[in-house]
DNA sequence: TAACAAACAGAAATCGTTTCTATTTGACCA
DNA sequence: TGGTCAAATAGAAACGATTTCTGTTTGTTA
């Protein structure tokens, strides 16, 4: 099964059309090294398909990443980022803020944070956000990369 | 010591001028029960005093906020948000999606991410994001509350 | 292959946020 | 207490990432 059929397997699992735009989509994020505006992939899509609008691009990274197959990166600018993370199960990331690799975390906090709001503050819990922000080993290396973001 | 006493002495301690209107926005801000958009800051401001112009909030937010005086609340609106809290000391939030409440969380894995990003990674952390989304208790009984955001 | 809802293109609008420049203010000191 | 100067601000304007809208196309199912 090549990455195209699972791809489409994942997105028929969602009751989702496998277009070839979503398609499009899947297989440029899962080819990239590093989280990626919607603009650049949107102009990485553009060389591979007749016609591909960035309205479109936005609608589908939203759907894909609501639905958790690809992931939403908070950066400290505020711009949107996704990057598609082959990792399964729950986890989080970190992230290098000047060459935008993406590193996964074996650790979350959502037992003892579950414990904590339910048991103190009687609330519901609907999502968590964990990110870290940093240099990853080769940034931390060159001098003035903290200010490339 | 009144408020605007101690808010000067926190100004001060940054080397940031006490302004009337870098004390006004942390009076407003002390003063709210939730958390609050630029905007919304902005009017209450107005009615208080005779000129403010809304992109001096956005400054002053900015500033307080890198300062640590203030915490941004990372909304998944993608929206800006602000919030005083009291408690010193380095700790995260539970917020309200629906109400708006801001509810202080005794824990933070930092020393756990710490490790793991140092150890394995060999990367520098410059910053980290945890914060539970969620409905607080009166709001989780409310029907309809999930959608109000 | 036909039918229909879902998905999309392209243009346009939106609006939260930032930039810019002239003016005002606050901190410091004589 | 008044003078000085950098810091801070007002107001207008621009910005640009993101969203909305409408008519058209595509994918799925039968
Ligand atoms: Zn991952
Ligand atoms: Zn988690
Ligand atoms: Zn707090
Ligand atoms: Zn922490």
């Amino acid at each position: 099964m090549n990455n195209n059929e699972s791809f489409a397997e994942i997105l028929k699992g969602l009751q989702l059309k496998a277009t070839t735009r979503r398609l499009a989509v899947l297989s440029i994020l899962s080819g990239e090294q590093a989280y990626a505006s919607p603009e650049e992939i949107w102009k990485k899509l553009k060389r591979k398909l007749n016609t591909i609008g960035l309205p479109t691009v936005y609608r589908i990274l939203e759907e894909l990443s609501d639905n958790g197959v690809i992931t939403k990166i908070i950066h400290p600018s505020r711009q949107l980022y996704y990057y598609y993370c082959g990792n399964a199960g729950h986890h989080h990331h970190f992230i290098c803020v000047s060459c935008r690799k993406v590193e996964d975390l074996n650790f979350c906090a959502s037992r003892e944070i579950e414990n904590e709001v339910s048991r103190n503050l009687k609330g519901r819990v609907l999502s968590h956000i964990l990110q870290i922000n940093g240099l990853c080993e080769p940034c931390s290396r060159k001098k003035g990369a903290i200010n490339a973001f």
